[in-house]
DNA sequence: ACCCAGGGCGTTG
DNA sequence: CAACGCCATGGG
């Protein structure tokens, strides 16, 4: 079995299992960009707060927060954690979203991904995941987003190394998936929901859909075309 | 009282 | 390039 089949297996199963998880979690495509710094590190839930919190005094509009102090969103976004630091990331990005774009999302996702995502990476307090998950669900950009779970939970299929790099299990998917934005957006937010779920920290996850079984892959359905 | 959650940065060895 | 410390809330 090749890998791009047991990784569409693993898919498929996760589809079936959980039905389409519709990410990411947001009103509006700027509002993902927020939730995506906000949400490192700290549970979704803490995240909400924060997003409601800003919404309240209208600071979801790009142009009131870009000409915000920090001193004013801290505070609004205490429960996301590391807020003075985050309320920092979120003001780096607004300065360059207006440098560069002017405040335009639409602008901003017509650059070429590669090097919006080079653009991205330089600024303070945005890394690979933060923004891999910009490019992918607020930009709409082929790119697969990896975390924690990933490297956790694939790992523990054996697919990959549990050393793996950031970078190392990107291209692992990348390589072994077809090109499909629909395909990258819902296997994140698969793989998120099962690692918030049942696969959290067990070695062996009774409930999962998924298992190894010497070192063969056992899932709970068949391979199908999700087309 | 503990533990950990959808990271990233700066500093040391 | 690791392996740390730092940031510093809230729910289980």
């Amino acid at each position: 079995m090749t890998t791009e089949r047991k990784l569409l297996k693993i898919y498929t199963t996760l589809l079936r299992e959980y039905g389409q998880r519709n990410w990411w979690p947001a009103e509006t495509s700027f509002e993902v960009i927020l939730g995506a710094i906000l949400t490192q590190n700290v549970s979704w839930k803490n995240v909400e707060t924060a997003i409601h919190n800003l919404k309240e005094v209208n600071l979801l509009d790009p142009e009131k927060l870009y000409r915000c102090e920090i001193d004013t969103i801290a505070p609004l976004i205490k429960s996301s954690r590391y807020y003075n630091q985050k309320a920092k990331k979120i003001k780096n990005f607004m300065d360059f979203f207006y440098s560069d774009y002017h405040g335009s999302l639409e602008k901003m996702s017509l650059e070429d991904h590669s090097l919006l995502r080079t653009k991205l990476l330089k600024i303070k307090g945005l890394g690979e995941e933060t923004v891999d998950s910009i490019l992918l669900y607020s930009c709409n950009k082929p790119v697969f987003v990896v975390d924690a779970y990933t490297k956790r939970i694939f790992s523990r299929f054996g697919l990959i190394e549990e050393t793996a790099t950031y970078g190392e299990t990107q291209h692992f998917f990348i390589k072994n998936l077809p090109q499909d934005i629909v395909l990258f957006n819902d296997f994140h937010a698969q793989i998120v929901h099962l690692g918030n779920t049942i696969c959290k920290t067990q070695p062996q996850c009774n409930q999962c859909p998924i298992r190894i079984i010497d070192g063969k892959l056992k899932c709970r359905y068949p391979l199908e075309n999700h087309s």
